[in-house]
DNA sequence: TACCTTTTGTGAAGGTTTTCACAAACTCGT
DNA sequence: ACGAGTTTGTGAAAACCTTCACAAAAGGTA
């Protein structure tokens, strides 16, 4: 919007445009603050810098790769991470054929370099994928060396302590959603809101 | 479990595994019918067997791969999807120099013949893999030919009819969701949930 | 300034999901 | 065949989330 060249929003467009209501959009934001004004709506400028700041945005967040394979190839190459503010700073592998090697300027380690690039980098957050068995000791590893956020890719479910936030990503899941939802047994839960809003 | 020589399982050992409370299994389970037996719990197999017609994977799905690049590469040489179920049988792209190319024996058309392919194949799922500028119009396609699912890898917010079901899987947004949550103001919803049920 | 219009922020109402807790139904060993 | 021990299936209660609806606060106009 802001590249549209809006300076203010409702929270009706809002909801538009992310699909949800408008009072569910002002329900939300203001448990955070108060962002609007009223009368007028949102301005987007400061509205924008507002969330990334809720959201933990306003820093770059310097990102290790676990696992130098397809998927971490490609992920490697998304231009989207770099955009939204993640930077892959560092990539680490266990195949001494791939190890040294470089991927535009950045230097395939061993895994057992695990702790000292984490620590020097400053990096708390990892991207994992590896193979399925690998999963659970690589991520050890990682917890061990300090790592507070995993995004694993691995279709393994993580043990992970306290304190440590795990997404996982299955890409295989999400096509039994939609598996399941063909199967017109009802509408899936969490699927897509396409209605809009109807406040006055 | 199967695999493991289980031959029965406890809502309480069935919610360690997926992390959630027992009485969620059983409500859960409930939903859709009664699967269990009182003071055993449930049968492995035969459980399984009912969630796969539930989830409507007691079926292959033909799946077609829209954009020959590089996730779409690693999608496709991804063997977990073929293992649960869905494979990729045709792949659709726009690159002159792409089209006519075999990957493991799965030539790459035309986006062009979507219609053809997608009938003949009878197809109605697809994974999307284009660039997001292209997404809509893709997108806009699959449906006129009769898709009814789509998971889109494109971060775009795509819009469809209803009876289509989209399921968006965007990584740079997986890893705003950790950076919140790094952020300690208190706990994400959605997060993997690692307590364990306290049943008597 | 007074008045009209717009849109927020938010209690209260309504709806949904999760948890509790227990009777009923089963197994198993004797 | 029985009794002790499990574990399910499920109403009811509790917790949580979304929607409603409106006072309050702003901008614009004359
Ligand atoms: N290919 C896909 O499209 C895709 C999609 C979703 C998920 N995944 C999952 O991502 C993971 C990787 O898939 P892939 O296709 O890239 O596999 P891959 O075999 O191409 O790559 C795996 C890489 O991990 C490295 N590795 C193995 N063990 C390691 C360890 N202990 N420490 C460090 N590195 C180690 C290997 O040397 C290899 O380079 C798998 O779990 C897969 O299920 C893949
Ligand atoms: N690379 C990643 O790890 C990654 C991860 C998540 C999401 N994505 C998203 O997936 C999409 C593809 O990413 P990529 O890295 O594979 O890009 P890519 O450029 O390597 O591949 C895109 C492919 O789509 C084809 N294409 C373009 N327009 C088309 C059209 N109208 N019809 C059919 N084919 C068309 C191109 O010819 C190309 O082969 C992008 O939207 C990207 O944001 C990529």
């Amino acid at each position: 919007m802001e590249e549209e060249g809006a300076t203010t929003v409702s929270s009706r467009v809002l909801a538009q445009r992310v699909g949800t209501t408008a009072a569910q959009v002002r329900k939300d934001l203001s448990l955070f603050g108060t962002f609007g004004t009223r009368g007028l709506g949102y301005e987007v400028r400061s509205l924008r810098e507002r969330l990334r700041e809720i959201l933990g945005l306003a820093q770059e967040w310097p990102i290790a790769l676990i696992g130098a394979g397809r998927i971490g190839s490609a992920l490697f190459e998304y231009p989207n991470l770099r955009r939204r503010g993640f930077e892959i700073v560092t990539i680490l592998d266990r195949d001494p054929r791939k190890i040294g090697r470089s991927w535009d300027g950045v230097r395939i380690r061993s895994i057992d370099e695990v702790g000292e690039v984490i620590e020097r980098l400053r990096i708390k957050v990892a991207l994992v994928a590896v193979p399925a068995s690998e999963a659970q000791g690589v991520v050890d590893r990682l917890v061990g060396c300090g790592i507070r956020g995993i995004l694993n890719l691995a279709p393994a479910r993580l043990r992970v302590p306290d304190g440590v936030t795990v997404n996982e990503v299955d890409l295989a899941l999400e096509l039994e959603v939609i598996s399941y939802a063909l199967g017109a047994r009802g509408t899936v839960p969490g699927e897509i809101r396409q209605d809009v809003t109807s406040d006055p």
